[in-house]
DNA sequence: TCTGGGGTCCTATGACTT
DNA sequence: TCTGAAGTCATAGGACCC
């Protein structure tokens, strides 16, 4: 336990032991994660600003506390970023690496308890009330976890520890970095209501705003406002929602094996297109990657969602749903391909395009859609088969002819950004 | 100056059904 | 049979999260 930095929710440092009572809830969450991974090879950059992040259009990936000293943030423009802080090392991001790190990290949490849910490649919620008998109280199995992280990861995390998972995601925020926060329920209000009303799971830029317009400033200020003012400002979901967590009220329980509600992918172009020809090549790409995701993850799908950003920024969606559902990468394409042709878009400069799947059922037990247009389940043979011989050698080994630059024989992009480095 | 990619959830609106 | 109200579903857009 030499590692904790254990605080009580007002600051002060607790007495001895730690007042957990009440509090089953973990929120482990991984310090500057993208740019700790790299930190382990790079030792020699320790102690100094570094920022994952790149690609022509990218933006801020993740930075160490010392770059965020700067002012350097995530999802900042890197061009922004390198003003900031023109000493920064800039660093490629290695997504398999993260996933790797990731896939370590969600084990060592499955063995403390199976209730962990995953919110993202480095954070989850845990209910430890079960692994009391067997490794002690919450804050002392958060403890553990935070140990075991240092020692085999060899990266830092903090660890929030309270009732409900709205309050314990705060408390792993305000032990960052490196800490860790109890938050006993009996202080759960007092801890809220000091907090301003941006600190409250949902209000973002705009939210913040319409509040501000009502003059809350603090979560206190948004629990003693009626509960009515919030829902006529907000709408009654997100208005009754925020009322709540403002009195810590949050009975949403640890839920693992959450089932995906969508698929998709999207891709900025490296320059702006007006080539409709280069947006359909872009549009069949993503349509095979949402597939085959599809398929790995064994769901099929119902509605196909076109995401167009223009050069503007302005975006605009299209969606159509099909009659039955479908893993098959040529029924994506064609819907999509067909909603991109209804645009009539007349040489319009587009920046970004993407294709999302929604309405996903488990392929399993799900009728699914046998080719639009001809009564051809050779279709799913050959997509599986191709599956097959991706995962064998390699991901480019297959794809649609359309996508093979004739010259080359390569079918990698050649106008789209990719991936800033994430 | 610029602003990624992968998601979830909510709201508004219009078509359709009961 | 016609009409309006209410419910449901599909679609589009937006806010938010990491």
């Amino acid at each position: 336990m030499s590692r904790e930095h254990v605080a009580r929710a007002d600051g002060r440092p607790m007495p001895e032991g730690h007042d957990d009572t009440g509090c089953h809830v973990l929120h482990v969450d991984m310090d500057a994660f993208y740019a700790s991974v790299e930190l382990r090879d790079r030792p020699d950059l320790q102690g100094t600003p570094v920022v994952v992040g790149g690609g022509t259009r990218g933006v801020v990936l993740s930075a160490t506390y010392e770059a965020r000293r700067h002012g350097v943030r995530a999802a900042m423009p890197m061009t922004r970023a390198r003003r900031l802080c023109p000493q920064a090392t800039i660093l490629a991001p290695h997504h398999d690496r993260y996933a790797e790190v990731s896939r370590g990290i969600m084990e060592l949490f499955r063995s403390v308890t199976p209730l962990v849910e995953p919110l993202s490649l480095d954070e989850a919620f845990l209910d430890v009330a079960g692994a009391r008998r067997r490794l002690g109280p919450p804050a002392a199995v958060a403890a553990l976890i935070r140990d075991r992280i240092a020692d085999e990861q060899r990266i830092t995390c903090s660890v929030g520890v309270a009732a409900t998972k709205f309050v314990a995601k705060l408390a792993s925020s305000a032990a960052k970095p490196d800490g860790m926060l109890v938050v006993p329920a009996a202080d759960t209000v007092a801890f809220l209501h000091s907090l301003p009303v941006t600190a409250l799971w949902g209000v973002g830029p705009r939210t913040g705003e319409a509040l501000t317009r009502l003059g809350l400033r603090t979560v206190a200020d948004v629990a003693h406002v009626p509960r009515a003012t919030l829902v006529r400002a907000l709408g009654e979901a997100h208005g009754g929602h925020l009322h709540d967590l403002s009195w810590g009220r949050d009975p949403r329980p640890v839920v693992p094996h959450a089932p995906d509600k969508s698929v998709g992918s999207e891709e900025t172009f490296a320059r702006d297109v007006d080539d409709p020809a280069v947006v359909r090549r872009e549009i069949l790409r993503l349509s095979e990657r949402v597939a085959a995701r599809l398929r790995a993850g064994g769901s099929v799908g119902r509605t196909v969602v076109l995401k167009i950003r223009f050069a503007d920024f302005t975006t605009i969606t299209r969606s159509r749903s099909l009659p039955r559902p479908t893993d098959l990468a040529r029924d994506v394409h064609r819907v999509a391909a067909e909603l991109f042709d209804a645009l009539g878009l007349d040489r319009a400069r587009i920046r970004l395009v993407g294709v999302r799947v929604e309405s996903l059922s488990p392929a399993a037990g799900t009728p699914v859609q046998l080719a639009l247009d001809a009564a051809e389940d050779g279709w799913q043979q050959a997509e599986r088969a191709a599956d097959r011989a991706r995962a064998r050698f390699g991901s480019g080994i297959v794809r649609p002819a359309t996508l093979v630059d004739r010259r080359t024989g390569d079918g990698s992009r050649t106008g789209a950004a990719g991936r800033s480095g994430g």
